[in-house]
DNA sequence: CGCATTGCGGACAAGATCGGTCCTCGGTAG
DNA sequence: CTACCGAGGACCGATCTTGTCCGCAATGCG
């Protein structure tokens, strides 16, 4: 019946120490009990001089107040394997030196871990091999990125190089507003002073970023959040092909065959749909006509260039 | 007396928190209990994770381990970097619960850390999103993780439910060397006893891995490591489909068409060249023959099967 | 306004846990 | 060797915890 109040305690404290909106229900399920006693513990951690904070309604919830200073909290199993696993793919993460960064990080905190998760974590660490990718020509700098992040953070300008993929280098002053991850890659989602418009600037082309001294006020993101922004916007950066491919069967057929591509539907009917794919690279755009071509009936268009390609694939195929 | 063994817990780890030693009969004053009961409180500490040193004799005493002598968390800045970047790369390594749980432990790590690392670190931490992928169809249990990597250091062997890409279930029992990572993916490579032979698994196709009992002596790893083993046999494990195909292009063309196949040359002139290709799917080999058909005219030699596929593809693409 | 959602907290009973007492070990320092 | 101090087993009654069931209050939406 009962297993451990002031585990759990501990445990709840640790899971509102990210601020987010908990709901009761949520709690309980994390916490393996019910809503009433989630409740009673809530209420302990308020007699014990915890501010936790909770709305009622249909947006309600539990929430601690910030600044509440907590106890030394230990990390969990989970969180264990996360820190191994975390490290050990940071040191993946083309960022410059920082294999062996990393795993001098993880040694030392192992050092602080109880026994049995350090076993754990150093265990996980020891019997892990990566397969090493081979680009190497997208690291970026870890100086760069405290500096672009604490830039966010203040509101201040920064100036930088940033080489485009076309090879032109430019300087620019921006006002960042936010860094984004992207499988491998980093970003950042900034306001372009000199363009006066939104850009997103690849980490690893962007050189010595400096604080240039003056402060901005925050503006909206279009799309709402930097993410979706970034998302919108990373098949369009270079914008070199926008196509347009009209395929014999239902949108929901091809989910597997976009899923890797920036597409959007533009008609969907029972049998048949228009889709706009974008991509910087035609050949790129071609494997997925192809791709989708090998379920359902598919025709490109536009642009011309593209239905051109996939004409000659086609030849390529049919008379060798 | 108040009998409230929660509040007195964390009251304990408040104490002990000053670093300073703690003689039980001082604790049991602060805590208005006994000695024994302080003992058990102490103990219920270390259940939950904390190391409490305690020693005996004269000077005897409790003190909280983490950060008595040894300072908090001693890194320096890039260890930082590596810790806030290597936990939100984490977030996104295909392990059910990563996001949350990494997050977790970041903000539980931050604790411990100097200010002005702790600066940077929730800088970094606060100021980075990340683009979500959609793909949830291989996640894997952070549990499995512990229990393959526990195995490969015990050399012990291990036994799981195996689901193959066919949807083909079998019971397994293998000898597990090696835990690699490729991008997203986790793989285990282990000498399979019932097949007599290495295999490669991916650990989002792998149920409740269990240690089997049994222990193993270990065995060399084809290709010298479990790393260059898996690269080696990624494309060719269940090799169930081979097929051959004639380019009318040289080979050295094909490179980049073919760097994700497994592929043999057959025969190789000037200007064209016979290849085996072989994968578990006949849509991937499909798709190869496409991506030559990018640059070169090729045909389908064998077998009937993928030439059929091939030129279902082209039709899709030529009569829409 | 009514309705759904979400948090709040009282009452109660079963039973697990807790804590004081008593006692024996074992390691440390002087 | 001896005093001191932590470790921990056993026992038993007092206490705390938890699930269940309940009606209440605040919020947001249509």
């Amino acid at each position: 019946m009962r297993k451990d109040p002031t585990g759990r305690a501990l445990q709840l404290l640790s899971l509102l120490q990210t601020h987010r909106l908990w709901r009761s229900a949520e709690l309980a399920e994390r916490l393996e009990i019910t809503e009433r006693t989630v409740r009673r513990d809530v209420d302990r951690l308020r007699d014990l001089g915890y501010r936790v904070d909770a709305t009622p309604g249909k947006h309600g919830g539990y929430r601690l107040a910030t600044g509440a200073h907590l106890p030394p909290l230990v990390l969990d199993d989970g969180e264990a394997v996360a820190l191994a696993v975390g490290l050990r793919y940071a040191a993946e993460a083309a960022i410059v030196g920082m294999e062996e960064t990393s795993l001098r990080a993880l040694t030392k905190i192992e050092q602080l871990l109880p026994h049995r998760l350090r076993r754990r974590v150093s265990t996980l660490h020891s019997n892990v091999a990566s397969i090493r990718r081979e680009a190497d020509d997208d690291i970026i700098d870890p100086e760069a990125l405290s500096v672009l992040a604490a830039a966010c953070r203040d509101r201040e300008e920064v100036r930088f190089d940033y080489r485009r993929h076309d090879g032109d280098n430019s300087r620019r002053l921006v006002e960042p507003h936010q860094l984004v991850t992207a499988g491998r890659r980093w970003y950042l989602v900034a306001w372009d002073q000199q363009r006066r418009d939104w850009r997103t600037f690849r980490l690893d082309r962007l050189r010595e970023p400096q604080p240039a001294g003056g402060h901005f006020t925050s503006r909206q993101i279009p799309g709402g959040d930097a993410a979706s922004f970034l998302a919108g916007s990373l098949g369009s950066i270079p914008r070199l092909y926008e196509a347009e491919i009209a395929v014999n069967a239902a949108f929901a057929e091809l989910e597997s065959a976009l899923r890797w591509v920036d597409h959007t539907p533009i008609e969907m009917e029972a049998d048949a749909c228009r889709v706009q794919i974008r991509s910087e690279d035609l050949g790129r755009l071609a494997m997925t006509v192809a791709r989708i071509a090998l379920t359902a009936p598919v025709a490109v268009i536009e642009p011309a260039e593209l239905a051109d390609t996939v004409r000659r694939l086609a030849a390529h195929l049919t008379e060798p």
